[in-house]
DNA sequence: GTGAGCATACCGACCGGTCGGTAGGGTGCC
DNA sequence: GGCACCCTACCGACCGGTCGGTATGCTCAC
């Protein structure tokens, strides 16, 4: 459990990455706006590049458990891309800095850091083409386009959400979710 | 005209920016990889902004040329819709380089750039927009999804190509064209 | 000669990270 | 009870190095 002074520290991180940049947001602009110390700072995390881990590794943990609950609700292959897609758009509309700071600032982790979340996101990829794969070969779903590209689309605009996506904006997470679901399946169909 | 210098110096910038990004990649680098000197560099450009700001001007000018010409072809809004999706997802393969630069380091853009930067994707957004809701009116597409989120989805996998589009894949770009044009004409049935 | 097209040397600002130190609360021995 | 001891959490001045940018001057085509 993070102690307080290292969740501001967190927190601020993503609202300055987010809306700046990594690089261009140094380590003392950080401090100063979470009301902490550079010495609090690296008391907690090791360095810079610690903070960028630390985004991601919570983002995508929960991405996973979210998708891996709805497809252990043996649910029919369009109502499981229905769930994974609205809890996908949902979970992200309420996390737009993080997914912003995570498309953007994607090449700046390390070696290890990078193999460890290909891994991570490779078997989300697959996850989730295997449920269309599976839709399709059950006739469910039509075969039109390949899978791959399907996942392709519907993993894009999750991604670009952050561009675009408004919280104050006249358009709900979950009615934007559905629309998004609404548009896949049919073109699924 | 641009000069053999200012050429060689703006495609190694796309490079570096696109294998490094914008921030991590300086100036000394640049002009070593170009085999020219900061001299030259600082010859033909302003600033490093510039050199950022020239090569979102040339991506969105020969796009939006290319949109404009299509839509000039007359033809019903399904075979509008698939020859822009077409020629925008061809031409993106084409320069992933800059377009993961774009989409990567858009923030860094200054105010003023920043402006003529949004109307001008603000035009190119409408303009696609329209195609769309001129096909829901006329009862070629389905209404089912609002013409804005279908923009969004289609103009959010073509950003999101940069990702993971190999050009020694085995999927040629015309081959993907294709396939994204199916889906979202698909849903739009 | 004169301006375009560079080359080279250099500057000041700033950056990530370090490090010696401190404040304060827990713990156990007497 | 009280004192020695330690440990976590944090402080902030400081350092080596890098970066974007500039000042000055050479060269050669016209």
């Amino acid at each position: 459990m993070p102690s307080a002074t290292e969740q501001k520290i967190l927190d601020t991180a993503v609202r300055l990455f987010a809306s700046q940049g990594y690089d261009a947001t140094s380590v003392q602009e950080i401090v100063t706006a979470a009301e902490v110390t550079k010495g609090a700072l690296y008391h907690y995390f090791r360095a810079k590049d610690d903070l960028l881990f630390e985004i991601y590794r919570l983002l995508i943990t929960s991405q996973s458990a979210d998708m891996d609950r709805i497809i252990g609700l043996g649910l029919s292959a369009g109502e499981t891309v229905r769930e994974i897609l609205a809890s996908l758009v949902i979970s992200t509309a309420e996390r737009v800095d993080e997914t912003a700071v995570f498309v953007r600032e994607l090449h700046r982790l390390g070696e290890d850091s990078m193999t460890e979340f290909r891994a991570e996101r490779r078997r989300y990829h697959e996850t989730f083409l295997a449920v269309i794969e599976k839709g399709q070969a059950d006739g469910e779903f039509s075969s039109l386009v390949p899978a791959d590209t399907v996942v392709r689309i519907a993993l894009g605009v999750v991604n670009q959400l952050p561009m675009w996506f408004r919280p104050d904006g006249q358009k709900t997470p979950g009615r934007l979710a559905g629309e998004i679901a609404d548009f896949v399946l049919a073109g699924l169909r």
